[in-house]
DNA sequence: CTTGACTCTGGACTCCACTCCAGAGTGTAT
DNA sequence: ATACACTCTGGAGTGGAGTCCAGAGTCAAG
């Protein structure tokens, strides 16, 4: 399963990192080809041999495209900030842009909280006043004759 | 292109609302079809008649897209909203998950925010330190200072 | 040396969110 | 009456993000 080389590493493969990220085995391979993972390096045989690093690696990107980021996008973003030593006004110029883009997402969801809020406390006075009555829920019951406004 | 029915409301036709929506019109259809616009009234030609509450419609599936959510989460977060008139505990417990995943999203960005507002002082301080040396950019990688500002 | 668990590659397939199109009808302007 | 812009439906096609699979190779245990 994992194996010790040179005393250096502990290194596993793909199903162990699989299992670690709770990704698929094809969606790491998958990554891989679009390079949103670095080529692994192999064993003797050709498997694929990974190192604590790459879990953390494959967390970032899972967390980024629940953030709504696509593939393209988180790659480019982690070769900006690993890149970050030999900065440039380019590199720059993106890690502004995404910062602004990141903003405007924050107020957005924050817009869209606080009416999630108001609608949640009008649900919740409705229900105190009509206390025991049935109710007839249009989530639960698919569809009832025309409602809508 | 627009027309006055009965003196009551001014309606226009799917092309007008493309241009304000700045949809195409094939998404408007593909979006009614799915549910995510109640089906349009239509001309004494079959042609679908909109009022300007289409806009602020798909105005609301644009930004909730946006946000991240697919559509079908986008159908039940307005069906949900548009019933809360007659709420019921199952309504109420959707809203409350709703809730609870926008709060971890905005918490998320944020920490991606100041995440990328690191690598940016890092960049700038970089940056005044190697004042007029050439920069090998990965960005830009090999067309240099060819083109953007 | 065989078995069984694991991995390899490449390609086909799926689901989503559209986009593009053909062939037909609508509506108005001349 | 005809031209022209617009719209209709249904279906095929696209790109993103994977999943699924066959046929072959790897490797530890018995």
């Amino acid at each position: 399963m994992s194996s010790i080389q040179n005393g250096l590493q502990a290194t596993f493969q793909i199903g162990e990192l699989a299992k670690r990220t709770a990704l698929s085995i094809d969606a790491i391979r998958f990554y891989e080809r679009r390079k949103l993972l670095p080529p692994a390096p192999r064993s003797a045989g050709r498997f694929r041999l990974y190192t604590p690093d790459a879990i953390e690696h494959l967390r970032f990107v899972r967390r980024m495209q629940g953030l709504g980021f696509s593939l393209q996008e988180i790659k480019e973003l982690m070769g900006v900030r690993a890149d970050r030593a030999h900065a440039c006004s380019a590199v720059r110029q993106f890690l502004k842009t995404k910062l602004a883009d990141v903003a405007v997402r924050i107020r957005e969801l924050q817009q869209l909280e606080s009416e999630l809020k108001t609608d949640l406390l009008k649900c919740n006075r409705a229900l105190k006043q009509q206390r025991g009555k049935t109710c007839t829920c249009p989530v639960l019951e698919g569809e009832e004759r025309a409602s809508n406004a």
